[in-house]
DNA sequence: GATGAATGAGGCTTCATTCAT
DNA sequence: CATGAATGAAGCCTCATTCAT
């Protein structure tokens, strides 16, 4: 669940002319390394906030280089979206198939959800604000289909916990899920930065009302 | 038509002090006209997204005319916000000195939360699309002092409902109340648009868990 | 020399519905109060960097109601430049037709120059900030035949002091005389604005170093 | 004259300081070059009156380009006021510690000027031109700071010679210094483009009644 | 005479992207 | 791979001017 995997390790075309074996390897290594620069900046400020030329000058480089590794500025926040909702959505997979009762699976899934959180600011942070930008872009039409997949499994579990008798019956799902999701993801504005302690404390503290709400019994 | 024998013989200052229907008549029809129409765009895409040609378009004249109203793209946000934050502090303040027990408060501050949503669904969205870029401006300070503002009450609340024994102890205030408020903004990104019910049922359904979580008793 | 006299006067259209005698009247005084805000704005920043609203604002009415008064900008200046030429020509010529020696008529003359210095500050600045635009425009072609006419009387007092062996042989009548002009007019920057004194020691002291040098004898 | 350094070219503290090369490779030769059309434009026209777009023109190429090579209008106008300045500055100290007595001294401070009138067309004219609106802009301040340290430099050569009794006593020195300083600069507008021997002859002649008056002895 | 609202041209600047070297 | 230089579209804003009321 920590690291960005490989994805869009099929994408082709972009190690091109391959000299020895090493050049792709060291070419995507360097890729990679442009990616994690440019994800530090989305993160802070957003994908249109954040111009190509910021992302070059973070890297030492001038912006038109930057297309040597990428043919457009949203093919890289394209790549940590993909990232972002690959692992996610195996998390919440991973969740649902451990076969645990709906309140462990429901417990499981908001862990897992605060823990994309720290690993995956760039692309939260994006979600949040440039969503409505990124929406109208064909490219991205997969982000809606990831989001009503896990949105799926959320329900899903619900009303499993519904029907056992250990959630409440009055409950909508669908808004239930939604509400925590974005809790969570709000989180990442104001949350402290690489503080992995506090991303547990948070992570403890907001399923404990969720569970339980602010009533003392 | 009268006389005008006396024109500037004084010259005070800069700028006169004509005009004795005072400031409110200054906020024309045309120029609330204008913002209501900025507003609705910016609901839709945010701040940044939104240029002064699509607020212009929407009202059928030029860019440049916007100015004639306007003396910056910033100052018709700074109108929304403004007025976001003067109706969400007077809210929670009027909730707060109703003086009732915490839990009924608590109750009343998520229900004004929610009832803001709809009325200022621009500002909200600018708040979340683009507060990481207008946060570096000066003109915008006033925002984080309301949010300061509007947390201290909140805090207050909370606190007060755990010294009564109404709340949870383990709760941290602050934490709880970005949870609330977070969750409550999100809404405007995905809540239908102008059905009122459905922002009472929204709110109705939100308080049901924070209130009491989703566990079945 | 002291008063604007009634530059343009000849120019018909300005005073429109003749309702009765004095009506024409007042309009006049009004368009002379506006021309005069307008020149104190260009004596301060010029031509271009004064704005029809700024001389708008000074006069407490909208930049629009200025079009009442003047069909452009440019007219307003056009009247001021065309006093101050025709001021200035008629100093000019009156100094050299007074018939005194060549060395009092050029001590005249350059006398002339800084009396005209206070009243007309606007144009002097104009001249000096805005003449390499306005030189392109038609309507200002009566500047360069201006300044020439001027220039021809000084040339030929100062070829007179040479005939009379009064003034060096060795100068060059047109370069002297521009020499002088533009000392004098580049003291419009500097010099204090609207002490008199200031104005007649100014005189004194330039006039002093053209007629005798800075060496002590 | 000394050569134009850099000064303002690379604006530290903000950007990286990557580019081993130095910031003399920064300044390009296409960089250079542009300046030096800008530099004939704002000679033409001055600084206001001449449009990015003018300038880019004059390059044939597209306005925005510039911005390739600047980053802003202003930051081409300071290029060259700082150079001016520079260069005028050093060569005034120079004529001061040259050590001569007040006379020459004074000579050698009115043959730099003029020197500087044909390789400094731009600036000049900008001074003349624009200075009322670069005043106000506090990037521009170092220009009223070196205009005080030649002002300097030229008392304190002509209270020498009046002490020495070389000079007229009456004189203010001050004074004094302004009007050559603006005798000199003003002969921009006029004065031939390119031809040498037209900038010596001047010099010598205004150099002549400077020294010595128009009287005949 | 003045207001309020608009026009239209043009100003400076930004930015993703391209491409020859 | 990177640079240096450019494009072209677009962004925000200014300003003289017009005109119905």
């Amino acid at each position: 669940m920590a690291r960005v995997t490989t994805a869009n390790s099929g994408r082709p075309g972009t190690a091109r002319r391959r000299r020895g074996r090493g050049d792709a390897a060291l070419a995507s290594r360097r890729r990679e390394h442009l990616v994690r620069l440019a994800a530090g900046l989305f993160a802070e400020k957003g994908f249109q906030a954040t111009t190509v030329r910021d992302i070059a000058k973070e890297a030492g480089i001038l912006s038109g280089s930057l297309y040597h590794h990428f043919d457009s500025k949203e093919s890289i926040v394209d790549e940590l979206l993909t990232a972002y909702f690959a692992e996610t959505t195996a998390a919440a997979r991973a969740a649902v198939e451990a076969g645990e009762d709906a309140g462990a699976t429901l417990t499981a899934l908001v862990h897992a959800a605060f823990a994309s959180l720290e690993p995956h600011r760039a692309a939260i942070t994006v979600l949040q604000n440039d969503w409505n930008h990124l929406r109208s872009t064909a490219r991205f039409a997969y982000v809606a289909r990831s989001e009503a997949e896990i949105e799926a499994l959320w329900v899903e579990t619900i009303r499993r916990g519904q029907r056992d008798g250990q959630f409440r019956a009055d409950l909508d799902p669908e808004l239930t899920h939604r509400m925590i999701r974005d809790a969570v993801r709000a989180a990442v504005r104001w949350s402290g930065r690489g503080e992995r302690t506090d991303a547990a404390r948070l992570a403890e503290h907001h399923l404990g009302i969720i569970l339980d709400g602010v009533h003392a019994r």
